[in-house]
DNA sequence: TTTACTGCAAATCTTTTGCATCAAC
DNA sequence: GTTGATGCAAAAGATTTGCAGTAAA
């Protein structure tokens, strides 16, 4: 139905079937800029196909998600969103005010990860990981 | 019924009706070393007193952490956890092998809460962060 | 005595699951 | 043609809410 992007393919190398539900819910997820949720996926494809089913999108998220091709991560307050894996890991300032999502460079905590092994002998996956707080405009 | 702690004082100082419910809610509430999650008070209550409801303890940690007495963190995997406000703020470093949760120190983190207000013009709240990776044991 | 608080039951909301049908391969 | 994927409906789990009775102040 659409041009397959990535994770398409590797979907489909990896024997999966390519079906017109997963390849929007691949396109929703790299479409996006940002982090999507479950709900704004589903939002976005029962707008054009409105037979859709929420089950599919959570089943073709979970398939993803344990492919490692799509990461999970939760941004607070039970919202888990959804990114592609391919488009590396990064972190997340989030604004408690507004409610913007400011990208952080892995760089930032990388002493921090130095610091934990160092002094406490853990190995920090910082991943993922949302920090919140107060955005420039809103501390104002 | 039970020596009220530090926070009963205050909920009764600010208006608030102590009835025995609330003070169970506290009790597990700061009796507890770590963080404890709405089952968990819910249960030790029960224990006890097997017609309290469970949606006594949703609003009674509701009023608390409106009244932010007590504080609430997300530990991953939609389980969230309470806290008494009056212990201090530390974050946590969870191992996602064994599940261990190690405190960290605050210290640790002031020099991430430097950067990110010199370089992103933004003003951390680092209260309750928690830090997903592997501990001591179970890395090797 | 007053009315905030509670217990109960039902509603909500999110996510999961069983099963018959359907379509990707 | 096979069998994995989907839609549907129902279940499951967590949290919230309306309401009438109860008890803290």
């Amino acid at each position: 139905m659409k041009q397959p992007g990535g994770i398409a393919n590797k979907l489909s190398e990896l024997g999966y079937r390519l079906t017109p539900q997963r390849i929007m819910v691949l396109s929703a997820i790299e479409d996006s800029d940002n982090h999507i949720s479950v709900e704004e996926i589903y939002a976005q494809i029962v707008a054009k196909y409105p037979q859709v089913n929420i089950s599919t999108v959570y089943r073709t998220l979970e398939l993803l998600k344990r492919l490692g091709l799509v990461t999970e991560t939760d941004l607070g307050g039970g919202r888990v969103r959804y990114h592609s894996a391919e488009k590396g890991h990064h972190h997340h300032l989030v604004c408690q005010e507004c409610g913007a999502i400011i990208d952080l460079d892995e760089s930032v905590l990388s002493s921090l990860k130095d610091t934990l092994l160092r002094e406490y002998k853990f190995i920090a996956g910082l991943r993922h990981l949302a920090i919140f707080g107060r955005c420039v405009n809103c501390s104002r």
